[in-house]
DNA sequence: GGTATGATGGGC
DNA sequence: CCCATCATACCC
């Protein structure tokens, strides 16, 4: 089954959470790939300091502020892209970054990390601002009927936010207990 | 096992 | 100047 945006549309720690176990499916060049997604970070309004929103309202930051149910990607480090997807209502800016998605070839893990899965799925700024809700998405999330109970999600502090005052610190880090493509312990 | 660092470019 | 990263180098 599509997620629809009334799916994105909710609390985006809560959203974060669901989003482990459903599955990222990309349309590229007449292929279908799909992947689980295994772990997940809630960046939840302009109030956190750890999420390109909280410095307002610009060029790059503006599609956190659509409606839910929008791709959010941009590149870091001048050579990764990340894919985030917009939550909660248009206005409020807020996005799930999802990290690691369970995904080998020739027994090499190819996306448990944020950079590497845009890398294996062929993901960069063209997608930025697309709808993952629309009838011929070429990226969007499925549920497949996996429900990961709530004793399997652990919750942890984000990656690479140490500048972020004590929102460093929030644990809105999520991921599948024991899962062998999670990025970071 | 661990930590350190360079690559590389756009945002502020 | 600073990064929501990754691969490689080197050290214990």
């Amino acid at each position: 089954m599509l997620l629809d945006s009334s799916f994105f549309n909710q609390k985006t720690a809560l959203v974060a959470q669901e989003l482990l176990g459903k599955f990222l499916v990309r349309r590229i060049g007449g292929k279908t790939l799909s992947a689980m997604i295994v772990e997940t970070e809630a960046y939840v309004g302009p109030h956190d300091l750890a999420s390109h929103a909280s410095k307002g309202k610009t060029e790059r930051t503006k599609v956190m502020f659509e409606k839910a149910g929008v791709w959010y990607v941009y590149l870091i480090y001048g050579m990764y892209h990340c894919l985030n997807i917009v939550t909660e209502e248009k206005g409020y800016p807020s996005a799930v970054l999802i990290r690691a998605l369970e995904l080998e070839v020739e027994g090499k893990k190819i996306a448990n990390g944020p950079g590497k899965l845009c890398r294996a799925l062929g993901i960069d700024r063209k997608l930025n601002g697309v709808s993952a809700v629309a009838k011929n998405a070429q990226l969007f999330i499925e549920d497949r009927g996996e429900k990961i109970p709530r004793n399997k999600i652990v919750k942890a502090k984000r990656i690479g936010v140490d500048y972020a005052g004590k929102w460093k610190d929030e644990l809105l880090r999520f991921y599948i207990k024991g899962n062998k493509f999670v990025s970071k312990k």
